[in-house]
RNA sequence: UCCGGAGUAGCUCAAUGGUAGAGCGGGUGGCUGUUAACCACUAGGCUGGGGGUUCAAGUCCCUCCUCCGGAGCCA
């Protein structure tokens, strides 16, 4: 007898074989038993009636309980009353190991107990959807880089200072050192571009900023491309057609988890090159337009983006901000030397910025002025000084956030649900 | 850090200042096609901690703690 998953019974459509895996409900009628199985690739039901079956298998079926491991064995067959269109007439039902009230019960919970169980919670049908959808995303990125020549090149976690030097970082003692949890691997991306034209990096980032929002988490992922002689133009036009480009995969490649998120997929489907683009200006129009209180020269709060995204129908990127909001690293516009040369885009349906990125600026004097007005540490800039000492190029890249991409894409109200274990403010554990 | 909201059974929530309740989950029994199955019975509580007002506090007041959401900052 072959032992199969869940998502390749239509194969075994009459014929006996075994599954592997969890026990995620069951119902009973009296002499009949429905058992719900899942193994992570889907869930079947399995039936017993006490007239055909073993008298230890249909003892079996009432001592499981909810999430106890199982391994079954029977006849498939297909059934429309059955969830899924195939069911399995059980034969034999082995307990692997009997689950004791298990804390997750088929009814409603509150997110603070699911979270404080989310070991357990990402067992449920919405989060595996989620989790798979994600790393479809995840595939997605890689492969859309990889196809296009760009050489993956991983940058530290631990670094001795601020990359941006306005935000909170972590601090850890390292050797009786201070070092610091990396809030974005672009500054090594630099260093690496220069060595090998196209690269991306893609790694976990932190910031220990006290946010409580939804968009929010201290531990998030970044996929962060850089493109040595690659200028503004050329970073959007590289933004928008990655951005579509994984949109089109997943609406591809995940569409049954995009049906059990109950997920409108006709926002998704718009998402295709070009994207509109909007300089800051204009963007501050559209919400003067829209008689929103904001003081030009500020930058945009989730509601503003919100409010700039809805005069779209596709993520629309914003362009040549006022330098003063900006990274020091930023290649000012030589128009209008008040702007920096950097784009945002902010995603439809209210999920706001989901890549922020620009052109660098290369030239070392411009460069060293600016760490200089920042008042950030020259002595460990030096490295990032010597690129544009040797060789210096124009160049630019952007950083895409993971988990509010998942968001996005899933249409979850929170980020917290885009990651297996997410880290925030009051959530350190599971 | 600031502003708002919430802590009552394992979970989700009720309860004019006057005996602490339901649904789900657990247990027991019933049901041969269930779809978060259903029906009956049953066990389960220091109402987040501390202080106060009152004849009487889950309820009113003070304080602390925890969590949630938003602002700022950002992806």
């Amino acid at each position: 007898m072959d032992t199969t998953y869940i998502n390749e019974v239509s194969k075994y459509s009459g014929k006996e074989v075994r599954i592997r895996g969890w026990l995620y409900n069951k119902r009973s009628s009296g002499k009949l038993w429905f058992l719900l199985v899942r193994d992570g690739t889907g869930i079947i039901q399995c039936v017993a009636s006490k007239a055909d079956v073993d008298e230890s298998t249909f003892n079996a079926c009432e001592e499981i309980t909810q999430e106890s491991s199982v391994i079954v064995t029977g006849k498939i067959s297909e059934d429309k009353r059955a969830p899924g269109g195939y069911e399995m007439q059980l034969g034999t039902v082995e307990i692997v190991q009997l689950a004791k009230d298990y804390p997750i019960t088929p009814k409603e919970h509150g997110t603070a107990f699911l979270m404080d169980h989310r070991h357990l919670w990402i067992r449920s049908s919405r989060q595996v959807a989620i989790l798979k959808i994600r790393h479809e995303i995840i595939k997605s990125c890689r492969d859309f880089f990889d196809n296009r020549g760009f050489t993956l090149v991983d940058t530290p976690v631990f670094t001795p200072a601020a990359c941006e030097g306005t935000t909170t970082l972590f601090e850890t003692e390292y050797f009786g050192r201070k070092a610091y949890l990396t809030q974005s691997g672009q500054l090594y991306s630099e260093a690496t571009a220069a060595a090998m034209g196209k690269v991306y990096c893609f790694g976990p980032t932190f910031r220990a900023e006290k946010s409580k929002t939804r968009r929010h988490l201290t531990e998030f992922w970044m996929v962060e491309p850089e493109v040595a002689y690659a200028d503004l133009d050329d970073n959007m036009k590289l933004a928008e057609e990655f951005v579509s480009y994984v949109v089109q995969r997943v609406l591809e490649e995940k569409k049954e988890e995009l049906k059990v998120l109950e997920r409108d997929t006709a926002p998704l489907e718009r998402v295709i090159p070009p994207f509109p683009r909007i300089s800051y200006d204009e963007a501050v129009e559209i919400l003067k337009k829209n008689n929103v209180d904001f003081e030009y020269g500020d930058d945009f709060g989730g509601g503003d983006e919100t409010v700039i995204s809805d005069n779209f129908d596709r993520p629309v990127m914003v362009h040549r901000y006022p330098a003063a909001i900006k990274a020091f690293y930023m290649k000012l516009d030589e128009k209008d030397p008040t702007k920096a040369l950097g784009v945002d885009v902010l995603a439809p349906e209210g999920y706001g910025e989901i890549i922020g990125g620009g052109q660098r600026e290369e030239n070392y004097e411009l460069l060293l002025s600016r760490i200089k007005e920042h008042n950030l540490p020259e002595e460990v800039f030096d490295w990032y000084l010597d690129l544009r000492k040797y060789g210096s190029v124009p160049h630019s890249g952007f950083g895409m956030g993971i988990e509010r991409t998942v968001a996005w894409i899933c249409k979850l109200p929170h980020v917290r649900e885009t990651i297996p274990f997410p880290r925030m403010m009051h959530r350190l554990t599971p």
